[in-house]
DNA sequence: CAGTGGTCTAGACCACCAT
DNA sequence: TGGTGGTCTAGACCACTGG
């Protein structure tokens, strides 16, 4: 830090960000280890004779990677990567699949409104005012294999007619806010293990009882009623979900 | 916002963490709806008489919690709940347990150092430097439940005598940093669901085939060599993963 | 061109920490 | 008490957008 290294002034990369940059090499090549303190704000913002806030800038963004923390009347200081915690994310299984570059399709199994009886009602916690859904079934295909089986309900407004092309829209959120008058704003998904039905079974062409991933989806509006459901079973033999924690390289 | 809405300068509240807070309440009462474009940052910093540097400082931390995005040039707008990015998080499964505030216990099934064959070495592709592993397998156990198996492989350093008690923390990322000479610097996770064996059936206590969770774990040092591994299976009918997306409230 | 957000400055005062 | 990070100001210039 305090040696040759230097910050291009008149550069078209930030002050800011050439400073996050040159910190973060010194952490990632060990030269700064974790619990060591930066230099003061004051310092670094002398020593490349940049304004303190410029500074301030930089070092928040180490902090919201993880790499520094910051404390009042003390210093700053090198992190210490935290593996324990585990974070799996999906971008969305079906833009998973366009990465991976296959072909892929939907198949629009059935789709029927539904009269809201008093099981579904309990179960999804419909309001009273709805008396009927949008009940669909829909499977995703890649190379001509079956992938994943997912049933789908939605409140149903008869105003506004949905396409076939439409409900093959892996988009639980994105149909509701297209067709309903209603906003997604939240939703809460579980993920669990399973064998497999015998239903589940023959619609992916698996063996029965294999394993699968069941993740569990509702969606609700501003106010926090539900508005949608599903239910998605992916081959436990297709997908598997990785994480990369701590402080790797990303350039 | 154009309205009756106040800012406390002399209160102890940040400024900027103030008009943070209202405009998040606008738009999650709807008030703002996505699409829709805030005032300009000149417009909120004379309408409150703040800076605008204070005014940028609330609107990235709204960024920054995914609700609004700006665009050089055109405004800042209100953005659209993504839902179909799905973020499964496990804050350490054991501190899981915790948290629901159960008695919970870590059992060391066996501990031995083993030399490194050509299968292993290959498996984990471990540096020719390395002739002995620490192999150990734990299971964690709660209220008198058998919840997970583990199985967990380390760089070995005799210069390090290593307690049972210490076998039987769960964060191998923990481990290595105390007890070998290397500094875990990121890893790498893989969720996969399976069927169990016969062994993981026994020593579980469940049926065979039984579905389960499988974490692989990748420990890697600074020069990204890896330095542990673990093969993790967790019972499937008492672990799922929850996730809540979009804009719910926190308080 | 005027208006927007993006960057940056050179100060200021404060709360907190160690001594 | 002196040094640290946390907040805030009142400007400035820039890059980008649209008409």
């Amino acid at each position: 830090m305090i040696q040759d290294a230097m910050i291009d002034k008149s550069s078209v990369i930030p002050i800011y960000y050439q400073l996050f940059k040159l910190i973060e090499d010194q952490i990632r090549r060990g030269e700064l280890k974790p619990g060591e303190s930066l230099p003061t704000e004051h310092e670094i913002s002398s020593r490349f004779e940049i304004s303190r806030m410029t500074v301030r800038r930089a070092i928040s963004e180490l902090v919201l990677a993880g790499m520094v923390y910051a404390q009042q009347g003390k210093g700053t200081f090198v992190a210490t990567p935290k593996l324990d915690n585990i974070v799996f994310e999906l971008n969305d299984f079906n833009q998973e699949i366009k990465q991976r570059g296959l072909n892929y399709k939907t198949t629009l199994l059935e789709a029927k409104i539904i009269r809201v009886d008093e099981e579904l009602r309990a179960k999804f916690q419909v309001s009273e005012e709805h008396k009927r859904l949008l009940y669909f079934r829909t499977v995703l295909s890649a190379e001509d294999e079956r992938l994943s089986y997912e049933v789908k309900y939605t409140i149903y407004s008869k105003s506004k007619p949905i396409l076939e092309s439409e409900l093959k829209d892996p988009s639980l959120p994105g149909l509701i806010a297209t067709h309903t008058e209603y906003v997604p704003m939240s939703a809460k998904k579980v993920l669990q293990v399973a064998t497999c039905t015998e239903e589940e079974a023959l619609i992916l062409g698996i063996a029965p009882s294999s394993p699968v991933f069941l993740i569990e989806q509702t969606i609700y509006d501003p106010d926090f009623k539900p508005v949608g459901w599903s239910k998605a079973v992916y081959r436990g033999d297709r997908y598997k979900l990785t994480s990369y924690d701590g402080w790797y390289k990303k350039d």
